[in-house]
DNA sequence: CGAGTTAGTTAGTGAGTAATAACTTATAAC
DNA sequence: GTTATAAGTTATTACTCACTAACTAACTCG
């Protein structure tokens, strides 16, 4: 397999393993195992495991921004923004997006590595600016669905059912997703 | 200093810790550092690192609870739900709040320590219980109020500035406690 | 064929860390 | 005063972890 392969597959594994237990509760031994690798090759291919967690990072914002900007192709306005909140329903089932978010946003708030706050700050006002682009949404419309996505997330993370009363006014596609979710076993 | 007192000032301290660094980003020596004490001697007062997790857990859920039943005393329906939310507002004053609350669902997601998940998620629940109980509100009205509190936990833990555009729609108090936070130094 | 390069390995190091054991003061009771 | 108890300490251990150094097997190209 070639150095770039491999980084991929270790970006993938970086992103399960930190998504799942943090950037200091994961060792880079943990890392390696689920690649399938030595440990000290991760260190040939990052140069250290901070830039291992920074290109999960960035992986974790490239696929929600994908999702976004897949879900609303073509549209504009209310439509977009529908399709959006569809889409990110979606993403409930790929559970590991939405703990990697946790994860970066407590990462953030962590005083070591300002650098890497301010990366995580960056791209989620990003995301943030492509909603208000894509929908055209008032600041109160904004709020109102970064705030649902936020709670999906804090749902998604407690492991909280999806018969649950905290799902009620979800909607069905969250509902439905969130069920999927709890019959997956890993 | 009696025990008892010690082990309350170790609790505040193992609050703040935790909140800023996360379990696993969390020394026993710093929380020991910070109390003031030596390190082994915590262990006299806890039976164990999980231990004092656990102890912070509960008490960032019985501020956040005391918080909203203090707001709301004496009131019920929109008015306790107008007085919780400034209620909460007031509460980013104290970040530790915020990110211990961020912090506890990122542990609950971990695979570790299902019987900490498990009380983490009984005690959000409980929050839920409590608000739908005094307000009254609709599952919707609810899922917006838990919602836009989840945002500024995030706002607040990814240290987004109260004059940026993620601010706008989120009310006075919030803007006014934010920009207070953004003033404070430790 | 042989010389270099690429993709890996095994072995080891130094620092940090949760937890234990054994010792030390100081206070209070009798 | 002596004895017991409560509140601490210092010293230590066993272990984990990020990272380095040194080596090796396979492929490639002249």
């Amino acid at each position: 397999m070639s150095a770039e392969e491999r980084r991929e597959s270790v970006v993938r594994a970086a992103y399960t393993e930190f998504a799942r237990t943090g950037y200091h509760g994961t060792s880079t031994e943990a890392i390696a195992r689920r690649v399938g690798v030595s440990q000290p090759y991760l260190f040939r291919l990052f140069p250290g495991k901070q830039a291992l967690f920074r290109a999960a990072a960035e992986r974790c914002f490239d696929v929600t921004l994908a999702t976004f900007e897949k879900a609303t192709e073509g549209l504009s306005g209310h439509d977009a923004k529908e399709a959006m909140a569809e889409g990110y329903a979606k993403l409930i089932l790929d559970r590991d997006v939405l703990l990697m978010q946790m994860q970066l946003y407590v990462a953030a708030a962590s005083a070591e590595n300002p650098e890497l706050s301010e990366f995580i700050r960056r791209r989620w006002t990003g995301l943030w600016d492509f909603v208000r682009g894509r929908t055209g949404s008032t600041d109160e419309e904004l709020t109102h669905f970064f705030g649902t996505g936020m709670l999906i997330n804090v749902l998604v993370s407690l492991g909280i059912p999806p018969g649950d009363r905290c799902w009620n006014a979800l909607g069905d596609d969250c509902k439905i997703a969130a069920r999927e979710l709890l019959a997956l076993t890993d």
